[in-house]
DNA sequence: TTATTATATGAATTATTGTTCATGTGTTCA
DNA sequence: TGAACACATGAACAATAATTCATATAATAA
């Protein structure tokens, strides 16, 4: 998603929010405004939350497993996850806008492969954690 | 999500998609057959889908954010983010499933702090990903 | 040229999810 | 005991998103 999109949402959210929503008193206002000071600034937040909604599907995660092994063509990716090859291509697309993917054409057929070298270590990272949560 | 709800969906799954569903033929049977030996299980990729959708919402990720500089009670966060104290509440609920946070009640405050170190991390690589991508 | 094949894409449909609203639970304090 | 407060939660609503279907594009082969 690109920068327009979000102020556009930004916009709307701030309007929303102008009022104070929040109906409890404030318990502890020197933690608040500490925390207040670090938090990062919003747009890097909103960023990284579309990141993270990409790898948020199934589908996707397979795509991005099988492309870890090896570039592939749309055809057979949609053949190892035994999806309609519509279904890949939309989803392809997605991956190819965050930049997770890039592609390169031979004739009419289109190779897709990995665009980013940090998504497998990130994976790793959330294997770690889902470990821990579910022992065994 | 618990084991139950992802069997369900998969069962689910595995009856809409038993007829091929991709029409165009394989090309590379060699690579999909290849590719498919070395794809980790449907059930952990179904599970590191979900931990990252917890992530791919931005009031969360700003929830996560909050407690990576303090532990925090539901009053404090919703005057932090400027939200209502319910849709804390609920978010609270699915980063308190997903083992992302721990609480600990004290009167009637209840006190949120995180419940896992690699979080940070993904967080950390997921900037590195977005860095790249938008240059500035 | 025409037929075929690989991929892309718009529109419709269905499923999922975030927030709000109203209300419930449990604790403190008068 | 009852009022006040912090938090949780179910239901409704609105917004988003994944897949399908039909069709478009572009390359190849006949």
């Amino acid at each position: 998603m690109n920068n327009n999109s979000y102020n556009k949402k930004r916009v709307i959210n701030i309007k929303k929010k102008e009022l104070d929503t929040c109906s409890c008193n404030i318990i502890h206002k020197e933690i608040v405004h500490k925390v207040s000071e670090n938090m990062p600034q919003e747009e890097k937040l909103y960023d990284l939350a579309e990141l993270f909604k990409v790898f948020g599907d199934t589908t996707r995660i397979r795509i991005l497993y099988a492309l870890f092994a090896s570039e592939m063509c749309v055809c057979d990716i949609a053949a190892l996850l035994n999806m309609t090859q519509s279904a890949i291509s939309h989803q392809l697309r997605v991956l190819k806008q965050a930049r997770l993917v890039k592609y390169r054409k031979e004739g009419k057929v289109v190779y897709y492969s990995l665009d980013d070298d940090h998504v497998k270590n990130i994976f790793d990272e959330g294997f770690e954690h889902i470990q821990h949560t579910n022992p065994k």
